[in-house]
DNA sequence: TTGTACGCGTTATCAC
DNA sequence: GTGATAACGCGTACAA
């Protein structure tokens, strides 16, 4: 609840609300002594700004909603907070929603993130509801899209290829004499980018006439367990596997686990390659040949996109995209 | 920039703005017509609420602020994934801000907090700035700390006592009959929580007289390459070492894969203890004993509280504080 | 049950 | 440089 307004800073200070707001957003059209007062003011009553009342007056308010499938994600904590950092920085407020990698979910978290006009309103991926598209056209807000790049954006986009990940993926193992290859993933029914990775791994591996490959799928969540579940799976299936590719690093570490409960040698035996390099990806052991997103740099990109769009001159009109790109880290798995 | 508003659909449902207003609120205060009227216009013009000039006119925004030291630190992700989907239940916006540990980066992110007048405050711990006390009790709005127990909260707190989870652990790993003890942590001189925790532990291996104790900090974030380093450390200055406490499971996981890397046997030479109960504690090889903190059962009962607080009576006053307590789970590695 | 009128705290446009 | 004044879109007595 808010106590003190401008109105009483204003009355301490002598002079008119008007006054006061000017000062506060462009402190170098009032005189030297207002703005002293002003200052003392302020400070004494210890007045804090209604954003709320200046988002109403303003029709803009510093607010940039931020809505992602899951912040529990590693790779996308790590770019909101990046973007929440950064965002910060210029006086923008972060709000944020989790899909749960659910299209109606997201839609409906737009809807209320669109309620408060917000300055920016950023996505993870490319896939939305036809109804999710039209709000965000209808408003006036910037969009970001991010994580993934491929299709039309609705307006801005900042993110990679994941197909060219499993492409790249597929072609390390190759390099690396391995031709009896699986892809083993997680939530692919609904995590469309860790899918878009299975098929450029899939179709790198037709195209290049690989001997055997396959896919196969965990429903829940990556986590180090589903790694061990799908290595077990898999060894079933293909005995004589000696390539894997892992849609994240935390499958990847599970994988790693089995293999040496198993007494599997790695690299000896199989080749591993994740996806994320986490954290852990460089210390564990083997360390981990894996693919990095570079998530902080999307945060960055995607902070500057729009601070450009809306601080910026207008000549950046519409359709930016920014490719981040990935890097393949390889270490001692592959 | 909100285009339709309540005006234009009271116009096409041909009420005044007021009857929508509350149908908006309140649909069975409305007579059965009018409601289907109001209901038809605003699907036909897409009509969207605006919370901001609904949380001026109402003096209370639906936005509940989080503030924690790092949304990348798994522990607060889960909690504040909850709390988002929680109160997201209620239609309540959630706003993130993040510390970075720093008590006056805090106060920044409070003050701006407080500028929407949220409907709630949520805050890290109870160790803040005297600034921040003070702001937080001029604005009358609920604030709730969480993950800390102990002293005495400014309004509400969710959490658990991090001295006595120290205490747990040493007291388990005495239980296993090692004597030769070291805590090792990171950050701890940011981490107050976690400091705790190694003070808890120091202070029962000087109660229950056991031989020899050291604790040991790595000044970066926790991560399992600060495990590595840190085993490292303690070898050296404690080549007899025989039972290790962790400030996270991270940093277990790297004095584990540090430990299999040099042939040291655990548990065999040394017991190591965990906290956290990360995604791939139950995995990891020896499976971790850690101890489980519960964040998502914190972030229910934040909002729990919250929610309680502000639609429930008012019986429920002052001075809520809940103990989400700890559990030691015993796995391989102790 | 429905409508009228006023106010929420600020910004923005003009005159002064 | 400064200060009235009119929005901004909605909640909420209060009256009808």
């Amino acid at each position: 609840m808010q106590r003190v307004t401008m109105m009483d800073v204003a009355k301490l200070a002598r002079v008119s609300p008007s006054t006061v707001s000017l000062y506060l957003r462009k402190p170098d059209a009032v005189s030297q002594e207002a703005g002293k007062q002003i200052e003392r003011s302020v400070r004494e009553l210890g007045y804090v700004p209604n954003l709320v009342a200046g988002g109403l007056a303003a029709a803009s308010s510093r607010v940039v909603s931020i809505i992602v499938p899951s912040i529990r994600n590693a790779f996308f904590a790590e770019t909101v907070s990046t973007l929440q950092t950064e965002l910060a920085a210029d006086g923008f407020q972060v709000i944020q929603g989790n899909s749960e990698y659910g299209p109606d979910h997201e839609e409906a978290l737009v809807r209320t993130a669109l309620s408060w006009a917000p300055a920016a309103i950023i996505l993870t991926g490319l896939s939305h509801t036809g109804q999710t598209r039209r709000m965000l056209a209808a408003s006036s807000a910037p969009v970001v899209e991010m994580w993934e790049l491929g299709a039309e954006p609705i307006d801005m986009a900042v993110g990679f290829s994941h197909a060219e990940v499993g492409i790249t993926t597929a072609r390390h193992l190759i390099l690396k004499g391995r031709r009896k290859l699986c892809f083993v993933g997680a939530r692919l029914q609904e995590d469309r980018r860790a899918a878009q990775r299975a098929d450029g791994f899939m179709q790198h591996c037709r195209d290049t006439g690989v001997n055997k490959f396959e896919m196969l799928n965990y429903p829940g969540p990556a986590s180090v367990e589903a790694g061990t579940i799908l290595l077990n799976q898999i060894r079933q299936r293909m005995p004589d596997l000696d390539g894997l590719a892992c849609s994240n690093d935390l499958v990847a570490l599970g994988v790693l686990f089995e293999c040496q409960r198993q007494g599997i040698a790695v690299p000896g035996q199989i080749s591993v390659v994740g996806f994320g390099d986490l954290d852990f990806s460089g210390s564990c052991i083997p360390s981990l040949t894996t693919v990095r997103p570079f998530g902080d740099l999307i945060g960055r990109e995607v902070a500057r996109l729009i601070i450009d769009r809306i601080t910026g001159d207008m000549s950046d009109a519409l359709g930016h995209v920014v490719d981040t790109g990935h890097a393949l880290i390889e270490r001692s798995s592959s």
